[in-house]
DNA sequence: ATACTAATTCGATAATTTTCTAATCATTCA
DNA sequence: TGAATGATTAGAAAATTATCGAATTAGTAT
């Protein structure tokens, strides 16, 4: 998952809000934290977890104990840096979404495109129809494809040329 | 739910991000979007709506459309702004935590209060231990409270007293 | 070493949320 | 008015996530 999505459903819960508001005002510890907050040390556990993994804490052991302190740099971010996109970010993705959508009105394919690496591209977009790892007969390959486009004798042929499916006999499936 | 952890949770979603981010280039329509995202109308329709409901997107009737916009106003605080509370906002609540955590130390009650509004708090905090709408025997009563306190029978005499509990025989139950 | 204590992991369950289909509603335009 | 179109709602299925109890691990102190 995206860095920032994963950070957003972080802090998106209760039980984390309330643990990262004890640990504003002083560093803590599990067992602690679940006396608080009237939770399981298990529980607890799990949320710190989490969110070390994510950055939002850091651990440190003290003795008998495992101190939870904040990392308080990543708060200062506003919202609108955290949900907007860098669109130079993942120039390729751009470029694969422009072709898609280009090619592609309303779900159906407009037309096959000529160039080979934007042939690629929507090929790629119409093997999200199908499964990894099942098989298909031609029958219900073409019944796929057609969804999306008349011909799809071509596109078939197209996506084993391309070594997106695989083809054994009357059988195919994903590579 | 808490204004702030609604905004959070409706934030972090892949599919209302991906809606934000196109509405912030331009406003759309539930159609329009379904189409971009690869999803149902009713699909974005229910985002749309709760979105709307807090207040990060609004919509206006345009001929055949209703088209939805953002609030941009929302986005410009920062993390710790919505993930901190605000400690003045119920002085009550947060009188009643000071005295919990005075009294309860991982988990027991280190005294029983001599001033009768601490005393009262420390006796309801002890009663979420008990179910509402269940009996109990006088032996229970004292095992539960007993985790607490081992004065078991002051406590359970002064619940009685402040309306907590109610009595008849030897069955005790919350009121 | 051994007993203790706090932290973590595992597996199961409960709760919440997203998504879809199908049906209904509301508005526009002929 | 009625046909067409976009928006919404209801209900069900699928996916995700929070929580707990029990078992295990890791570190501390005797």
């Amino acid at each position: 998952m995206e860095e920032k999505l994963k950070l957003l459903k972080l802090l998106a819960d209760e039980t984390r809000i309330e643990i990262l508001n004890i640990l504003m005002r002083e560093d803590s510890y599990v067992e602690k934290l679940a006396c608080d907050l009237s939770l399981t040390p298990a529980t607890i556990c799990y949320h710190l977890k989490k969110m070390e993994a994510a950055g939002i804490v850091r651990s440190a052991r003290s003795q008998f104990y495992i101190i939870y302190s904040l990392n308080k740099e990543i708060f200062d971010k506003t919202l609108s840096e955290i949900i907007r996109k860098d669109d130079t970010a993942d120039v390729e993705e751009k470029y694969k979404k422009e072709v898609i959508s280009h090619f592609f009105k309303y779900g159906k394919l407009t037309q096959i495109p000529t160039q080979r690496k934007k042939r690629e591209i929507v090929l790629w977009e119409i093997a999200k129809s199908f499964e990894k790892g099942r098989k298909y007969e031609e029958k219900e390959v073409n019944e796929i494809i057609h969804r999306f486009h008349e011909d799809h004798c071509t596109i078939r042929r197209e996506m084993l040329a391309c070594g997106i499916m695989a083809r054994e006999r009357e059988t195919y499936w994903l590579i």
